[in-house]
DNA sequence: TGAATGACAGATATTGAAATCTGTCATCGG
DNA sequence: CCGATGACAGATTTCAATATCTGTCATTCA
């Protein structure tokens, strides 16, 4: 219908997007995303090579939105262990709150992040910047203790510690009544190891 | 064929687990199990009440074993600190050779524990009081403080925070060039949390 | 001229009929 | 008498024919 406006990326990304929550990783096509555009399915070729390329695009912006989201909580002005702890709950509750309230969308971008695991890993890179800059940060106010190795190593074990609460393939388990303890726990076990 | 031998639960799990290997979770059937041990697959359900009954059965014989092979780290007469590293590391080395040496049969066992998600919060609950054993005697030998809340709580952090170092959905990392040194920075955090 | 189209070949998915499996139970045989 | 059997109904899986989709490209149209 529309061709009034241009056909870019951007629009054929909101249309798959929508197609694949509509329809879910299985049966979303790119016919479908044509139809939506009210284009040819040839035309979403020109802007991506394959169905593969589109969805990884796909995936990857809704990976950026949790860097974005997260963002704030490594450059707010608190020290650097409240920022950790924020940092944590924050990646926590956002990925909680989407597996609880969309479980179908969760289980269709789970499907992608399978299909995709360099974005993913790409993504954990961010995020693991993201943890050692507060590292840094806390090692400077005196708050936390030299890294044994280096900052990179202790954030990244630092994520990997807090996997069972970000990672999407742990998601059952955030409904269980007892998570926020066992989040509680691992997080004090890791201000533990941290401080000075 | 071997109707020599009277038919029990036990010869009835051995031959499951050999069709589970053999055909893989999807298409062995009770009448597969029947046919190894050569009786009608009538007899099989005098035993086990449903196919189900049967797989979480083999189920929790396969986890059994990993109890097992871990107990002589829990008792061994070192100082607590060295038995929790010789413990992890157990636990690592354990499933990821069992990962790596028949990643097919480590696919099947996943399929298992998907399905008996009872029976697999049940295993876990015993190898997290495995580590509160050894917590509790850390404590005693003046190695590590006293815990936040209590042993069990302190153990089941112990326990998530290595998850990726255990829980088989993360096999397909084991095989990454730099999993040892994550795995080593988790322990290193670990043990500087525990620390008196 | 350059974006959009749609016909096409090969790959993948859907469908429904046929085959197999699960779980029960009346019957058999040691 | 008691464990084992195999025929059976309903549920599930398989398989092959059919339909749809992916990715290309010569052609159209603005």
């Amino acid at each position: 219908m529309a061709a009034t406006e241009t056909l870019t990326a951007e629009r054929i990304l909101e249309a798959t997007e929508e197609v694949l929550r509509r329809y879910g990783p299985a049966k979303a096509t790119v016919v479908d995303v044509a139809r939506v555009l009210g284009v040819s399915h040839g035309s979403v070729y020109r802007h991506f090579r394959t169905k593969a390329a589109l969805r990884e695009a796909v995936t990857e912006r809704w990976l950026e939105r949790t860097i974005v989201a997260l963002r704030p909580h490594v450059e707010a002005g608190e020290p650097a262990d409240e920022r950790l702890t924020g940092w944590l709950t924050a990646l926590f509750t956002l990925k909680r709150r989407k597996a609880g309230g969309d479980p179908e969308l969760m289980a269709t971008f789970q499907v992608l992040i399978g299909e995709n695991s360099a974005v993913v890993d790409r993504h954990e890179e961010h995020l693991v910047e993201q943890i050692a800059r507060i590292l840094e940060d806390g090692h400077g106010e005196g708050l936390f203790a030299a890294p044994e190795r280096d900052f990179g190593t202790t954030a990244r074990a630092v994520f990997d510690a807090t996997d069972r609460f970000h990672n999407p393939a742990h998601a059952a388990d955030w409904s269980a009544p007892d998570v926020e303890d066992a989040f509680t726990a691992i997080v004090s076990l890791v201000q533990r190891a941290l401080r000075a």
